[in-house]
DNA sequence: CGTGGCCTTGAAGAATCTCAAATAATGTGG
DNA sequence: CCACATTATTTGAGATTCTTCAAGGCCACG
């Protein structure tokens, strides 16, 4: 859904040696990119985000329930969604998964590789996604001629540290209502900053998944889900959720206290 | 306990302004640290170490139970343990905490600041403490200079999530005395690497802190130590840890399978 | 129109939490 | 240096939350 391409694509699964043929008005560059207060060019100045533009991102399509890259891979390029929604996941003993975060156009996935050279998760698209493919080698080589580049990369970063931070209070000192109202209002938030509603949507990822990522069984999950409509704060219909109560539902995620 | 001070030490709460005067002895530099092999230097060549030694870190103490930074306070400076444990924590809503992680000596603390530039998590000492205080800007700056020093301190950061990752799985997916076991395990290993033995220990942190960090409540912490003397996995008096069968405890904590 | 996947709901059971009390360890002030 | 207050730990018993197991419904798809 909402496939704002703004061009043809030709699938391009390693990096783009593509040379500037003429005027080719399909390349892929940061500046005229219209996710670019939300993406890596975020907080980089014009002349910044232009010097972006010389990595000459590869584009590459994957289709619902196909893989990005695996926990174990050789880690070579972090992926900026363009549109869609994709999981991050830990394979665990016994064969089942942790999933670690849900990410949405804008946002950068697989900078968990570079500690090591491999990827530490592995990255599955929910629905049709399309993202763009940077070469980590040659973007921290920009980002050492640009210190402000260098910074942004490093909040980056910085911000995942943070995220998962809250993830793991949540995980660590929350019962179920409270997980899934800090889902819920999270999700809300990042649609919104997308020019979505906030109170209306579908989500991409099953009840199952929902648990993973909460740390509480799909029954829960969906248990949840009726109670949250019982007490009047949303209404749900499977994977369609309308939020009635945004107040409501804040309190229940801040029922922290005592 | 073990303060390896390897000169006499005078506070110095904010960065060092000490001009090299005469061939004073007591400069904290990289190049001839104890910890090098796991601190920031780690995977520099001895040239790029000795750059680092530019930065004359400023050197504090933290006095057990003081706190060395809060979140919300002005991120200026990563620290790097010499000496002393560390917790890291977040204040919740009603005025609980949630710790979130531990720190041992050679480990970095403060990474999580960059994101906004103002502190995420509060460092509290566990005991008498002993730190380098790197002024971040400045650290950017080598970096800017060094682009294997940038990619040591991108690799850092991105361990950093590695490790939240885990913790994650930790804390969605399994049960009291897994998460107890991968806890011990943990430990013993980094004290391992610190050149103390990985099989007998003193706990520097209380079961109410060692819960918050698990996610579960500190009598179901203590119940867990009972359970893994009863089965003869360690013995336990209060802090003091003695970890007789370690593969008994590996296989606790792999009990993952179904 | 049948099949499989996903979701919902119920009921029983298990794990963890809460409350409570006893003990041990630690620090304080006289 | 002792009596006392305070804090940390252990353990028990009952309450609660979440999970497990099971069954049935809905929907998309071939």
């Amino acid at each position: 859904m909402s496939f704002a391409t703004i061009a043809p694509i030709t699938l391009q699964p390693l990096p783009s040696r593509t040379r500037e043929l003429a005027v080719a008005p399909l390349k892929t560059v940061c500046s005229s990119c219209h996710l670019r207060d939300l993406c890596l060019p975020c907080g980089l100045t014009g002349d910044e985000t232009e010097s972006l533009d010389r990595l000459k991102f590869g584009r590459r399509k994957i289709a619902a329930g196909q893989t990005l890259y695996r926990a174990g891979a050789r880690f070579e390029f972090v992926y900026a969604v363009r549109s869609g929604t994709f999981k991050s996941s830990l394979l665990l003993a016994g064969g089942r998964e942790q999933v670690s975060g849900f990410h949405m156009a804008g946002e950068l996935m697989g900078l968990d590789g570079v500690a090591n050279g491999v990827h530490a998760s592995s990255a599955t698209a929910l629905e049709d996604t399309e993202v763009c493919a940077i070469h980590y080698g040659n973007l921290s080589e920009l980002a050492a001629q640009s210190g402000n580049l260098q910074m942004v990369l490093a909040r980056l970063m910085s911000r995942e540290i943070v995220r998962e931070h809250s993830l793991m209070m949540l995980l660590g000192s929350m019962n179920a209502e409270e997980r899934l109202a800090a889902f819920l209002l999270n999700l809300s938030q990042r649609l919104k900053a997308r020019g979505y509603s906030p109170s209306e949507f579908h989500l991409r990822m099953s009840r199952a998944e929902i648990g993973s990522y909460l740390g509480m069984k799909l029954e829960t999950v969906s248990r949840t889900f009726s109670a949250f409509q019982q007490q009047r704060l949303l209404d749900v219909d499977k994977k369609h959720v309308r939020i009635i109560d945004i107040d409501g539902l804040t309190r229940a995620f801040e029922a922290r206290v005592h």
